[in-house]
RNA sequence: GCCCGGGUGGCGGAAUUGGCAGACGCGGGGGGCUUAAACCCCCCUUCUCGCAAGAGAGUGCGGGUUCGAACCCCGCCCCGGGCACCA
């Protein structure tokens, strides 16, 4: 209608967990399940009126998609990170290097007198996909391990609510975090709501900082710190229990205290080790290591406030300058050296005498200080940070020193960890991998795709206790020989192999179903290279490494996917991009966060969730079954048993109602609560509509070519022009009000005059076409057009019309209005003040007093300071 | 604990982002149509006082800036979400 080439489509994420917990659930074939209820809600979208087109619509779990799933998996397994160009390239452009010498091997040896096996090690450690045998979360309630992101902060499964335990599995890894620069910066690039920016911020974590050693009798400790300013106020160091320098570190007569300390660590659930109320707890190594800015003897502890999986999984304790490593020396009474002067009103906030210079106390100190204050205490013979008041500087210069020194250097951390990417399920993607005799994997070539997933009767994961975290798992696929052990010729002659028995996550698919969309039928490629330029690329015509980032126009979902989908999905877009395979950078630049739809639910006296549906409501109490029942209030959903299925609301109001209370219920990114009964608003607004411009009892057309009067003829200009622009914001709860304005108008003119004046008829059905299609398109019909109203242009404002010969002023007198004058529109200051003033309310206000001031905002209002 | 959202009539929500608070819908009240009811049509509906004209108060609470604050600033309170010993 506005003349824009649109794709709408809308596709269906079938391989994954909760499809097939339901599956478990019921008993039925995942496959049997995912297609019912694909088909369902095809069905019911369809009877909404949306216009997804349908021909592009695909499911995850179609062979044919996962067919290229599983070509991308191998683009990426297949694809190495050069950190020199920044960005992904084919892993034989690597082997290549090695070859020639332009890249130095592991271990500088030459790559021609490597050994086979050297030199596939060498290349896999640098794959985007990879092989890891590392601590991964691992859920007996699910029968599967999961990625860092499905681990609510409790430490447990984000599905299902099971506890998840720390286990050493061999896995299949992403290598996100050689993206985490770019994934962090293009954000800036992108039009999304900030919160989810932010989100995406924190969670990979970006912090600058510096590697320092501090050197031990068992070999150099490296720790990782953001405030090597603080380096003279170093007074202990930390280590992670499961740290490697542990054993070489612990004296003999500590040895079974720290034994002991590691092993209660271990058995420790993430929820124990996460709880931050607890007080600190440690042991200590009996070594000391050497601070490498003063040469002081340092302690070395071990602690499992540290933890093993971030920076170096050891810390440099500054407990003035730290809070947690303030707590740690007060309960173990190491000494806490001031190294910065806090300023007065740091004191005087935590009602503390104030303490200055060089004898600044900490035993009186509440808690550590962070912030800018002079430095104190900080210098050696070749450097001094003493009276700088900038974290800033103390932190450039240290950096200077410790790099000229040979100490340490600047450097980058990220929270962000390497995406785990195996399940353990039967419902996922298989793996287009294989693995020799020597148990080393090979990919598939492409001719070989899709690897399709075997048909087993038995799909369960292996029934465990929730709590076991001893037994290994088994996957679903194990179970069929056949299927796993396989003779396949890859290049040298017929030998068998055994395939990957796990899948991939449910994230897979939904990583790249957008470029799907674009040609969902193409057989050569995953997306056609020109189609993906004509849709996605850089709305600038640019490259997409500067200025648009191209992508999706618009991507509406919700913010649970904040750090999943979203997160993975741009790793993968990169890497494509990278690669050459498409030509925007980012899959999405601009996603609209809609609210959830939320309703009351309701509960008896014994806790049980009831029918909403079915519960009355009478003197303001709500009963069900003639028990008196309690209210709540909560996203929609079956435990809530607050659902109303859109079947309910075609059948009850038509789908054209049901769409428009869904709209016009409030802003398109807030929640909103659900509330049946006021949908009947909608109705009778439409109702109201069809009334205007057919007559009920025969039928006919009530539309006549007289001329509009000029009042119904600017108010339909200015509902045009605000109705555009609501529309062009999304803002369709605003530009449903608006039409129901103009339609009360209206309803006022057929009243007085039996008919509708064409020029609104038309106009008000056009408007109505994106909002209520089937009613628009019927009454369109009945107008006379033989053609579909769905491409007839959007009604123009004729801007003439949209403003008035005279409009109203309010005029305040001390900030109250106290009289409406009306006055030209196009009247100057001059002008509106003489009229105001010259007001019999105003005068009668005033009471003779003389106005101070007198302020006229143009086109506004009009305020006199008494 | 830290970081984001948000708090406006009986309810869902408007308010051109510093300029008439409460658009539109629900609910409620009154009237018309009808033998009657439903539907429909018209009017009223932030609260308090008042028969009324009108007056006063009012956007979570307390301050402030401004001729003027739902909107900006400071300090709190509540609700929702994210992160959580990340050095």
């Amino acid at each position: 209608m506005t003349g824009f080439n649109v794709l709408h489509a809308l596709g269906y994420d079938s391989f994954g967990l909760p499809a097939e917990q339901h599956a478990i659930a019921t008993g039925v074939h995942p496959r049997v399940n995912t297609e019912s209820n694909v088909a369902n809600m095809r069905r019911q979208l369809r009877r909404l009126g949306l216009g997804h087109d349908a021909r592009r619509s695909v499911a995850t779990t179609d062979e044919d998609f996962y067919r290229w799933t599983q070509w991308i998996f191998l683009q990426v397994y297949n694809s190495w990170y050069d950190e020199t160009s920044g960005r992904a390239r084919p892993i034989v452009e690597l082997e290549s290097e090695f070859a020639t010498g332009a890249r130095p091997t592991p271990n500088s040896v030459a790559w021609s007198t490597m050994s086979r096996d050297e030199q596939r090690a060498a290349i896999d450690n640098h794959r985007l996909a990879y092989l890891s045998h590392a601590p991964v979360n691992w859920c007996p309630g699910l029968g599967t391990i999961l990625a860092n992101e499905e681990v609510t902060a409790d430490g447990r499964s984000d599905i299902g609510n099971y506890p998840v335990f720390k286990k050493n599995m061999r896995q299949w890894m992403m290598r996100i975090t050689a993206y985490a620069d770019r994934l962090l910066d293009d954000l800036d690039r992108l039009d999304w709501p900030e919160p989810i920016k932010l989100m995406q911020r924190n969670w990979i974590g970006r912090s600058e900082g510096a590697r320092v050693d501090f050197a031990s009798p068992a070999g150099a400790i490296t720790v990782f710190t953001t405030r090597p300013d603080t380096l003279f106020g170093a007074t202990f160091m930390v280590v992670a229990p499961e740290h490697p320098l542990v054993e070489a570190l612990t004296t003999d007569e500590n040895r079974s205290a720290v034994e002991a300390y590691r092993a209660a660590a271990a058995a420790k659930d993430a929820i124990d080790r996460q709880d931050d109320t607890r007080e600190k707890t440690g042991v200590f190594t009996g070594t000391y290591a050497t601070n490498p800015v003063d040469g002081s003897r340092v302690p070395v502890w071990v602690a499992d406030y540290v933890l093993m999986g971030y920076g170096t999984g050891a810390i440099m304790a500054v407990p003035c300058g730290d809070q947690r490593d303030f707590e740690f020396a007060r309960r173990f009474g190491l000494p806490i050296p001031a190294i910065q002067q806090p300023p007065a009103e740091w004191f005087e906030a935590r009602g503390l005498a104030v303490q200055s210079g060089a004898s600044v106390d900490t035993n009186s100190w509440p808690e550590a200080f962070v912030g800018d204050g002079a430095y104190i205490n900080s210098s050696n013979s070749g450097v001094s940070l003493d009276g700088i008041e900038s974290i800033e500087e103390g932190k450039s210069r240290m950096n200077a020193w410790l790099a000229a020194n040979g100490h340490g250097e600047p450097t980058i951390n990220f929270k962000l960890r390497d995406w785990l990417f195996s399940r353990q399920r039967y419902w996922g993607e298989p793996f287009p991998i294989v693995y020799d005799e020597d148990d080393q994997p090979v990919a598939l070539p492409e001719s070989m795709l899709p690897v399709l997933l075997p048909e087993l009767e038995d799909f369960k994961p292996q029934a465990l206790d929730p709590n076991d975290d001893v037994t290994d798992p088994i996957p679903p696929l194990a179970r069929s020989n056949e299927w796993r052990n396989v003779v396949l010729d890859l290049g040298d002659g017929p030998r068998t192999y055994r395939r990957e028995i796990n899948v991939m996550p449910q994230w897979a698919g939904s990583c790249w179903y957008e470029l799907r969309y674009l040609d969902p039928t193409n057989r050569e490629r995953f997306v056609d290279g020109d189609v993906e330029k004509y849709w996605m690329g850089p709305a600038d015509g640019g490259d997409g490494m500067t200025g648009h980032t191209g992508g999706v126009d618009l991507y509406v979902g919700g913010v649970e996917h904040a750090v999943l989908h979203l997160l993975y999905a741009r790793f993968w877009h990169k890497v494509l991009f990278d690669l050459g395979h498409v030509s925007s950078a980012e899959p999405f630049h601009r996603l609209f966060n809609q609210g959830y739809v939320q309703a009351y639910a309701f509960r008896d006296p014994r806790g049980q969730a009831v029918p909403a549906a079915e519960v009355e409501e009478r003197d303001g109490k709500y009963f069900f079954d003639g028990e008196e029942v309690t209210r709540e209030y909560g996203k929609m959903g079956k435990s809530l048993k607050n659902i109303v299925t859109p079947d309910e609301m075609y059948d009850d109001y038509g789908a054209d109602t049901f769409r428009l209370y869904e709209m016009s219920m409030g802003p398109l990114d807030a929640s909103r609560p659900w509330n049946t009964r006021d949908v009947v608003g909608m109705q009778r607004f439409l109702q109201r509509v069809w009334r205007n411009v057919v007559d009920e009892n025969t039928g006919d057309i009530k539309v006549s070519d007289a001329e509009t009067p000029l009042e119904l003829r600017k108010l339909l200009h200015r509902t045009i022009d605000g109705v555009r622009s609501d529309m062009d914001g999304l803002r369709f709860n605003t530009a449903i009000a608006k039409l129901i304005e103009l339609n009360n108008a209206l309803t006022q003119h057929v009243t007085a005059h039996g008919n509708t004046p064409r020029e609104v008829a038309l106009a008000i059905t056009r408007m109505l076409a994106p909002l209520c299609p089937h009613m628009a398109e019927e009454i369109w019909s009945r107008l006379g057009h033989t053609a579909t109203i769905t491409y007839e242009p959007f009604p123009d404002a004729e801007s003439s019309l949209l403003q008035d010969d005279t409009m109203e002023y309010p005029v305040q007198i001390n900030g109250k209005v106290r009289a409406r004058i009306v006055v030209a529109t196009g009247a100057d200051e001059t002008a509106v003040r003489e009229i105001a003033l010259g007001d019999d309310k105003v005068l009668a206000a005033l009471a003779g007093a003389t106005p101070k001031k007198v302020i006229v905002v143009t086109g506004r209002m009009v305020n006199i300071v008494v």
